[in-house]
DNA sequence: TTGAAAGCGCTAACAC
DNA sequence: GTGTTAGCGCTTTCAA
């Protein structure tokens, strides 16, 4: 390993200088003519620096911890991460993420973060629920993303679950739909997302002069039973317009339609929320997607977390994805929809 | 923070002695009471060791370093990093993942890492493919999950591609299927998988005396031409056996079925590879799924990392997937596959 | 404009 | 058994 003192040995300087020229701190300080030739010697001998050293002298280390209970699970994850680790990179950081299986896992992965130095998390859920955030987070600088805190407390980013529901309805209106079902689910996780985007549902539908039909809304959890009941659905309501709360719920629609000989994007049509990617790779372009913002969610958190840490004050975090139209219904790219940054105080480590 | 001579002042002894009794090297050289009173005046105080103060001074880090190019396309990495980040925990280490669009990003982040002393890595594809290991990494212990090194290097865990196929064919052939067809890919990018899976489809259809009719093949990519290719199938072959290489090319089975007015698990079987696990939450247990191992291609992949760092000797990787039955074609659970390790010489840094 | 020196928190060789 | 001491590679006064 290559260290200041080789370079200034080689170059006749002490480890001062070298140290001042390498941090760009040598504006003034060191003469032009000598900085060059530390520079071009560290060059020469491929001098990377010591991070392990500078962070134990400097008491901070440019690492945010990504913590999240459910990664296995969850196949939608690694947008959000590698969104927060773009940014994180943008700005100097590295990202190390910890998961576990339960709180007890998560807290002491954390641990083994907080002994480098790591001051600094974002909190993900991995699908938009109220969480507790572990009492071994609180007291750091944390943003959320992906998910709510029960509390309150820390700035969050999260999908706009109502504007999901009222743009994929309306939508389905703008297809000349007369008769547009809900297929949402029962489970208690997603509660947020399911309420939003029903919300979202009805919203649309009042706007446009359309009554709410309960018999429309159609919450299914899984298997059999969930695909007798939108059977059902289709038996009571003959619905022309679906929108889906995800891939498997899309998927109870389509078979559905195939044992009745309905052709989606000509008989009926549906908009999806696409969870599981296997959406666009199969069904589009017959389906419109509603893709969440999940690199977005990830990015604009670890933009978020960094501008605290570094008191650094920036703009309210940019809502990109509010710009974009939702495209024709036999589009074939999935639509990236809005998503919200909840301002709140952020809170400092004492 | 707390630090060793704060315990060592407060206790009346040096240093040195708090760090041989808390890093339990004090056996025999340490009196027990002195050792205790030290434990008690750390546990009082609160110590955390500084992990970047010892890693600065032994010049080793237990972290190791997950690479891969393409976390955020895909749905089933979480598994691998998950086994991944399980098995270095159990051994006490850290696990950080970094990931980029293009070798470049990658090789940036593999660079920061290298910075803290990470210098043992796992590299995945995330899909088994042929891979060209990076530069960057070549010269470090490596170990390959989930991916096949294109000049065979380096050891790797991955799928048992073959008996993916094989097990799935017996198992249409048991369950008494006389027309067994094979719905796989043209894509090069899975290329060892689908070359794999479709010899083990030969291969079972030999084992039993069936004859292979390449007409029962049907290579489909997506969308409309794949639904169109599966259809054809129907109509020409009537086949009543599909062993589907993922979860889109089940739901074209699916769907074709449903419009033929045919129920799966009665008028006809599909056995599928389960990437996304859109396919547990909904077709099961309609639908006997093969769940690729990828929680235990991580884990074992971080085992055999550390033990080549660690010069440890361990028995060849454990796979205690082999066991696992596959289950009645009702049955709701996913069927686990094997995981095979190929051992290779293993690569020390200089 | 440069260098000497102290020290971040820890480990380990060596005295006593 | 226990303490003294010398660093690991770096940053940062402070003196020259």
């Amino acid at each position: 390993m290559v260290t200041m003192k080789q370079i200034a040995e080689r170059t006749g300087v002490s480890v001062s200088t070298v140290s001042l020229v390498l941090n760009h701190r040598d504006e003034g300080r060191v003469k032009a003519d000598i900085a060059r030739k530390v520079r071009t010697t560290a060059q020469e001998l491929g001098y990377q620096p010591n991070a392990l050293a500078r962070s134990l002298r400097t008491n901070k280390i440019p690492i945010i911890g990504f913590v999240s209970e459910e990664v296995a699970t969850t196949p939608y994850a690694g947008g959000i991460i590698q969104g927060a680790q773009d940014a994180a990179r943008e700005l100097g950081y590295l990202l190390i993420t910890v998961s576990g299986d339960d709180a007890a896992t998560v807290e002491q992965e954390v641990l083994a973060l907080k002994r480098y130095g790591i001051d600094a998390f974002i909190y993900s859920a991995m699908s938009n629920r109220v969480v507790t955030i572990p009492q071994c987070l609180a007291d750091y600088p944390l943003v959320l993303a992906d998910a709510t805190d029960r509390d309150n407390r820390f700035p969050a980013i999260e999908p706009d679950e109502f504007r999901i529901g009222y743009d994929a309805t309306t939508r389905l209106i703008e297809a000349g739909c007369a008769n547009i079902a809900y297929v949402g689910c029962t489970t208690p996780g997603p509660i947020i997302a399911q309420r939003g985007r029903l919300e979202g549902y009805r919203a649309a539908l009042d706007d446009h002069g359309r009554e709410f039909n309960e018999a429309l809304v159609c919450n299914v959890d899984g298997n059999e039973e969930a695909l007798r009941a939108v059977e059902h659905l289709f038996a009571e309501q003959h619905p022309d317009g679906f929108f889906c709360f995800n891939d498997s719920r899309a998927w109870y629609v389509y078979e559905c339609a195939a044992r009745q000989g309905l052709i989606v994007g000509k008989d009926i049509s549906v908009v999806g929320v696409d969870n599981h990617r296997v959406i666009a790779e199969t069904f589009a372009p017959q389906l419109t997607t509603i893709a969440l913002p999940h690199y977005e969610m990830g990015y604009w958190a670890a933009d978020k977390l960094i501008s605290i840490v570094e008191h650094r004050d920036i703009a309210p975090t940019p809502n990109p994805l509010m710009l974009a139209p939702i495209p024709p219904l036999d589009g074939e790219e999935p639509v990236k929809m809005h998503c919200v940054l909840i301002e709140k105080e952020s809170v400092r480590p004492q």
